[in-house]
DNA sequence: GGATCCAACCAATCGCAACCAATCTTATAT
DNA sequence: ATATAAGATTGGTTGCGATTGGTTGGATCC
């Protein structure tokens, strides 16, 4: 390939001195003019694949070196997109995909424990930012669905209200991102729990001994305490921890 | 499934410009349009189970391989779900997940305050989870990370560097999980760094203090002390934030 | 001397086929 | 009738060969 400047390839003359005098564009590789026609004629769309560099060369009956030197220019210029192993393509708007792994496949790959320390990671320090920031309305929104928990009288309504609880706390720092990272946290605790372990282990005592940790922690929030809450959330998922697995 | 890079699936361009100015829709992955197809002409409802893989590679013409990539990207979307033995299902409405917002939309609402805060509730127990779970391996992996990021000469080379060091501790807790979660913080970090505030701030002494700071966390993880390395990774990050706005 | 061509090689990707593990179905034994 | 084992089906994974853009070094041509 040709030498590189800041810019990207130094490549074809940008204009020339003719025999009187005359500045005259160059503008363009023979090599790309036959590209151009190649990809105009053969009625290419935005997205479609070009043939490949060896196809190509047979037809239009140039080197290889020279055909990726027009190709080089129009990739520069942003008419085609390439990638090794694909090939090339006409260029498209595409949206950027980030594309994290879908939610199933974690929860395919994450056991129960690692749950847990995930939770015992990120919670207690929601907790603290929610004691720290937390407005009046939302400390209302965090009572009022500790009440409901403590009210629920079956074992799947608790869940769901638990559920709520938690995630007002996350809602209660005020940071989106915050509560966004609970969101996908616990989405996946909802597919791992599914398949796993909560059903297998024993559904009865609806002990008060989360509804006391419950308290603590609204407590501590509400006296805007981030010390206490911090440590109350993670007493309180480690009681759960302890429930399921006998330990941390 | 296809390599997965730092970012997801490679897979499409990821951006063009528009010669024009006038952006163009298109390119999902090929395939994937052709399940929407197959899926809308097939009248399959939610929770309905969709034809064997083996079955679609035929009816669409495809080969399993790029099938499979399609799918990934739906249920990514979650517009299906998968499981090993059962089939593919249409999501059903009542088990479909509130649909996280995007990225872009976090990244907007978020201000670097909050996105400062949001890391040190997440990165500093997940140096923690590292020191108790590393591997040697994921050591080793680390303080390559390191040493490239002291090696860089220039401040964007840094960046990437200190990005590949952090996401590294977050792959030597071995908790998928974690790490997705860092991702996720990862990926609106990005963003919002991108458009506010780290460009406008001085770019030039790469003062030493962040080499250290990386070595003393790196050497708790090493050590497999978890509280020393998560006081290490909270110290950090304080010290870019008070670098960033002059406190916490 | 510089551009061009050619051939060989590299690394990313794809298609294919075989294999794995979870699940469902069916047959068989008691 | 029930329980258990064997087989079939399904999504998930891996390894191999072929294809493709990217790179390099030497030969050739002006």
């Amino acid at each position: 390939m040709g030498i590189m400047n800041q810019f990207g390839l130094i490549d074809q003359p940008i204009f020339a001195i003719t025999r009187y005098g005359k500045p005259v564009m160059i503008v363009q590789n023979e090599v790309q003019k036959q590209l151009r026609n190649f990809i105009d004629k053969g009625g290419y769309l935005p997205g479609d694949r070009l043939p490949a560099e060896r196809e190509l060369i047979e037809s239009l009956g140039v080197s290889r070196t020279s055909l990726r030197k027009g190709l080089d220019a129009l990739e520069r210029e942003g008419t085609i997109w390439r990638h090794v192993g694909k090939g090339t393509f006409i260029t498209s708007i595409g949206e950027s995909s980030p594309a994290q792994p879908p939610v199933s496949s974690i929860s395919r790959q994450v056991t129960p424990v690692q749950m847990m320390r995930a939770r015992l990671s990120l919670e207690p320090a929601i907790a603290r930012e929610a004691a720290a920031n937390s407005s009046a309305e939302a400390v209302g929104r965090i009572k009022s669905c500790r009440d409901k928990a403590f009210e629920a009288n079956s074992w799947d309504l608790y869940e769901i209200q638990d559920d709520a609880l938690h995630r007002a706390i996350a809602d209660a720092t005020g940071n989106v991102l915050l509560l966004s990272l609970f969101d996908h946290l616990n989405q996946v605790r909802r597919a791992v729990a599914w398949a796993q372990v909560i059903r297998a282990t024993e559904k009865p005592s609806r002990d008060h001994t989360s509804f006391h940790e419950h308290n603590v922690i609204v407590n501590a929030i509400e006296a805007r305490d981030p010390v206490a809450a911090h440590a109350a959330m993670q007493a309180h998922l480690r009681s759960v921890s302890a429930r399921l697995f006998g330990e941390i």
